[in-house]
DNA sequence: AGTGCGATTGACT
DNA sequence: GTCAATCGCACTA
């Protein structure tokens, strides 16, 4: 054999709590391109981030703009926790703690081009279209088998859920808008890979 | 104890 | 393109 298997390209390693910005929107640019990866009792599963958004401190449509609950709480733990909350009771949602302890930011993961464990991440989601497996937030989650149990992780302990290095470096980088938000919704808090089939939403915000 | 509301999705016209 | 589903949580009382 002259090449080795693909699994084998696609294994990324892990990267280190510094090895990325703790601020929050410089975290949500700088995951474009990462490695999201989940190793579940069903197997290992990984996708490339390509859409990510930023709520800063401060920011109206956080979370943690009310103060600490029960609810945001991972928000507050130190940098690079997993704050997992369930949208419109129907959809799972993951964020990256950002800032440090007792500051209450994150940022949302919103879209991923799925890398490893696609026939897994498929037969979780039920038959559908490959376009369509992890190009959402609630579609990420469902794919990859997040839920309530990973919120308050910690991507950097070595779980089994985690951050890795870029397999393929990120492309250009657009920005716009937040999708779905009323409160400070003119800010410029999204971030996706131009062009990347896997980013989420209208093609009007994706150009 | 009751009320209102989403950082969404998928089904349907 | 429109729109209902669905429920944990924060808030009011």
């Amino acid at each position: 054999m002259t090449s080795a298997p693909e699994h084998t390209l696609a294994a990324p390693r892990r990267l280190g709590r510094d090895a990325l910005p703790h601020e929050t929107v410089a975290l949500a640019r700088a995951l474009i391109g990462k490695t999201l990866v989940h190793e579940a009792p069903e197997g290992r599963m990984s996708v490339r981030i390509v859409e990510t958004e930023a709520y800063p401190v401060g920011d109206a449509a956080g979370h943690a703009f009310i103060g600490q609950t029960r609810r945001n709480a991972s928000l507050f733990r130190a940098f690079g926790h997993a704050y997992v909350y369930l949208g419109y009771g129907v959809s799972w949602l993951l964020n990256v703690s950002s800032e440090s302890h007792g500051v209450g930011a994150g940022v949302l993961l919103r879209a991923g081009e799925p890398i490893e464990g696609v026939d897994i991440m498929m037969r979780r989601r039920g038959r559908g279209r490959l376009a369509e497996l992890t190009s959402g937030p609630g579609k990420l989650c469902m794919a990859m088998d997040v839920d309530k149990r990973l919120d308050g992780a910690d991507f950097f302990d070595g779980g089994p859920l985690w951050l890795g290095e870029a397999v393929r470096p990120a492309g250009d980088i657009g920005v716009s808008v937040r999708i779905g938000i009323t409160k400070d919704a003119e800010r410029p808090l999204r971030f996706y890979e131009r062009g990347n089939p896997f980013v989420s939403g209208p093609r009007k915000l994706s150009p």
